[in-house]
DNA sequence: AAAATAAAAGAGTTTTTTGTCTTTTATTAA
DNA sequence: TTAATAAAAGACAAAAAACTCTTTTATTTT
């Protein structure tokens, strides 16, 4: 067992909401948005080193991406990666669709096979309601918005 | 790859908040909170019947609760997992911080190193907003009171 | 048309998490 | 005090997630 490697209070170890897949996913579509707005594309490599991940494992992600419409790409020179006035109508909520899959807004908390008004878990209500704001805040950001917000402050998407 | 197994629409895939570990920490201490309070004991069999985990998992995890005072413990004939007037001070945060650790409530939505005022993240404000509800849903939530709760309606801690 | 570029595809590896099995130690009841 | 019982400990195995590397295909520039 390795689930417990430091002691009470420096204990390091958790999944937070997302997988590494997603982090990453979630990230890298981010970085996109910001560095592509006036038409330009950015190669894999560029957006690795921006997010700071592995190289192949995000050209893996952001194909499956692409198939799935959530990122525009174009093979060749001068090529990459781009978002355009569609894809920029995309949420957060859509990638964390597509990468992680429905958990995260329909599950039980406490991992029963399926979240039950009928027979709920004891902390059911609870959950719900934060699933419900998680939820509302990865549905309402639009990425074309968050396009918006890159303009008027700084954020960071990689930090060492 | 295997992070996309099915469609998006019934994308399956995810992790919740917890790791596996501690949605069976979690049900396993609620398990022993309900099926204790007069003085009985159970044994880790009868828990992992209770709430549909494998035996021998569930009893690795419930000896290092066991070592971390979250739950009590005895060997022997009559034997068995208890909760005590200290045990059932215990919050399920503390469960949570002894299995997975901090990052629930600390960690970067995004995967950042780690989270940060002054170099946050595009959902910094959001997240922390959302970690917090998480919290103290988790930190006031008192296993003597689940006991209660316990008492008043039906709670599933399992289901197939 | 040829060379260069960059994504797409896919096979393979490592690490972590989850789960199994066996042996040992402590406690109790007979 | 012996036999039975149940947790503790630890080695081991399988599955999933995270990550790497190589080859192929599409596009563009020269
Ligand atoms: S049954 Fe557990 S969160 Fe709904
Ligand atoms: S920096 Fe990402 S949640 Fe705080």
């Amino acid at each position: 067992m390795s689930f417990i490697k430091f002691c009470y209070l420096c204990a390091i170890q958790q999944k937070w909401m997302f997988s590494k897949t997603c982090e990453y996913a979630i990230r890298a579509v981010m970085f996109i948005t910001r560095e592509t707005k006036d038409g330009k594309r950015v190669g894999v490599r560029e957006i690795a080193e921006g997010i700071d991940s592995p190289v192949h494992f995000i050209a893996k992600i952001l194909q499956e991406l692409s198939k799935r419409g959530i990122v525009q790409s174009l093979k060749g020179p001068t090529g990459g990666f781009y978002m355009d006035g569609n894809t920029l109508t995309h949420t957060l909520a859509d990638i964390v669709l597509a990468v992680d899959g429905d958990k995260l807004f329909n599950g039980c908390g406490l991992g029963l096979s399926e979240c039950s008004e009928k027979q709920p878990c004891p902390l059911h209500a609870e959950f719900k309601k934060i699933r419900k704001d998680l939820h509302e805040l990865l549905a309402r950001t639009k990425l074309g918005e968050l396009q918006d917000k890159f303009d008027m402050s700084t954020f960071y998407l990689s930090r060492r």
